[in-house]
DNA sequence: GGTTGCATGTAAATGGTTACATGATTGT
DNA sequence: ACAATCATGTAACCATTTACATGCAACC
């Protein structure tokens, strides 16, 4: 899924400028499912907009560049359902964190402490940020949908993370202690 | 964490050729965490050979290009645990799949429910592969630890689709009907 | 006085994917 | 016959990240 594609569907929920954008998949309801950064995002618009998938509206602002606001054209309506009808990539998962882990014996007990204590807190935020969202009953059934899965995914990466921390901690001291000796 | 840095993690499991360690992040345990293709792996295994950080053992075969077989040098493995104690970078999903459910009413009810139905059996299938591995108990903690992450998402994700499925495509497909009237 | 938010954009550099090149063997 | 597995590697292409450029307002 291409930038150009991500921009068409975030433009289906509504009119947005290329910051606007980025910011849907920074706190918006499709962080975490796709990225797009603003190098990637403002070429893109463009390119929409010459390909006629979007329109460009500007607004004149005080002391600060005009906002551009797009919006999609039928054209990119239509290009957006072609986009969805073809088959899914499969998802690519970059996670530092988890390869991290992975060696957990390499690692001082302390530094794999605070690593699965600041990922608990992360969790614990945008869970609390996924619940304390008002407008959800409003949404389409899509969005919903996807809103649920995430708070089910993370719910239970957090959970485990809780019960198992303890554990993994106990036997990495134990190795550590045995590899001395 | 590039591509470098993460053939040095896989060779610190034990020594492999540019070949193993692509399978490592398809079948293996770092499946789903991280990816690498021929085309990172091969100049990546280069470079770290140059640097010091691998040594190369090659291998006549017959028929058959010689195998060279990689292993970590203590430079390489220093080198691991120092990119194991920098920050990790937050995690990055890209989930054309998510995107595409999240866009729901845009797709015709049978389409929805035959890329709901594969996933499914995608997370049918690994859960399988990962159930069945024999050789879990004597894996190093870490490895052990990220093993059991990776089963509580992918049964979370997989028992929340077979209990919302049906609920989105009534509620899509009543959707699709006030629209048509 | 420094950071964050608003607001757009470009350009260089990085990094990775994809396709190509080669080729025997084994299984369906 | 055709696909998959084994096995390495290169090169062109593509996309994205990062840094730069600009600048005010509000908050701490």
């Amino acid at each position: 899924m291409d930038t150009r594609t991500l921009c068409l569907g975030v433009l289906n929920r509504g009119d947005a400028s290329g910051y606007e954008i980025k910011k849907s998949f920074e706190e918006g309801p499709l962080a975490h499912i796709h990225e797009a950064s603003f190098g990637a995002i403002y070429p893109a618009l463009t390119r929409l907009s010459d390909e006629g998938m979007v329109d460009c509206h500007e607004y004149a602002q005080d002391k600060r560049p005009d906002k551009k606001v797009y919006s999609l054209t039928e054209k990119g309506r239509s290009a957006l359902e072609d986009a969805l009808h073809a088959a899914p990539a499969p998802d690519k998962v970059r996670s530092d964190f988890l390869f991290m882990l992975f060696f957990a014996q390499l690692l001082p007990v302390e530094r794999l402490a605070a690593l699965i204590d600041a990922r608990i807190a992360w969790y614990d935020e945008i869970l609390e940020r996924m619940t304390s969202c008002e407008e959800l009953p409003k949404r389409p059934a899509g969005e919903r949908f996807v809103h649920g899965f995430g708070l089910t995914i993370y719910r239970a990466a957090r959970d485990y993370l809780i019960k198992n921390r303890a554990a993994l901690l106990a036997e990495c001291r134990g190795a550590d202690q045995s590899a001395a000796e």
